[in-house]
DNA sequence: TTGACATATTCCTATATGGGAATGTAATGT
DNA sequence: ACATTACATTCCCATATAGGAATATGTCAA
């Protein structure tokens, strides 16, 4: 078996950069792909590809405006991403304050030593 | 130019299934390869394979106990991934907000018909 | 040293890209 | 009808898997 497909999921479709980068934009409000194309550089027909694959997933919306397809963020689809990674927030707190506790420990001996 | 490496960056890496189950499994403590492969039933070479990648976008840390490889989760390396999908939060909870009162508009004008 | 146990790596293959170039398609203005 | 604007799709190709099978490596016990 190959890799998943990128329109597998919205973990897939975020592991691209570049389409981390449009819904970023997108989050500021609803865009046209002329207006991504603008901002971000990428080809068109790159930014259109992408959009597609953000689309099959429903982590992007459109419309049609006369010749503009008006693309907007769809948050809702980028929550299980969030909820899967909060399962481990209690472990990374746990584990900075280890790391905390472990750097004032060594700074008192050093102290004792001086 | 073809997709980037799973062992790109932490989105890449848990983009794979298998790999998230791995992760949050390692979420419960430190765990060795047999461990795993018990308990997610995954083959042992894929269960090593996809440890490689976790290990080298530093998702996880291993110590060698004997002829045991004791793998843990390292949570700092999901932050990133917190962090990002937590740029959307205030937008998922406005959308909801919308849907919802969308949702109460519409059963106040059917009331009214009735 | 030899054997057994625990992991890691290699080889092979079908599959899925992502970018660039070229082309297709839909909507608008005149 | 036609040129133009705004996007989408297709074709081509180098690259990176993920899984299965087989094999290699490392560690301990006797």
């Amino acid at each position: 078996m190959a890799r998943a497909a990128t329109t597998s999921d919205a973990f897939n479709a975020v592991a691209e950069p570049r389409r981390r980068e449009i819904l970023q934009f997108l989050a500021t409000g609803e865009r046209s792909v002329g207006e991504i194309v603008m901002r971000l550089g990428f080809e068109q027909p790159s930014v259109s590809k992408h959009l597609r694959v953000l689309l099959e997933v429903k982590l992007v919306e459109v419309r049609r405006d006369g010749r503009h397809m008006l693309y907007r963020a769809n948050a809702e689809a980028i929550r299980p991403l969030h909820e899967w990674t909060s399962r481990f927030e209690r472990l990374w707190k746990h584990q900075l304050l280890q790391v905390k506790n472990r750097a004032e420990k060594k700074s008192q001996s050093s102290n004792k030593v001086e």
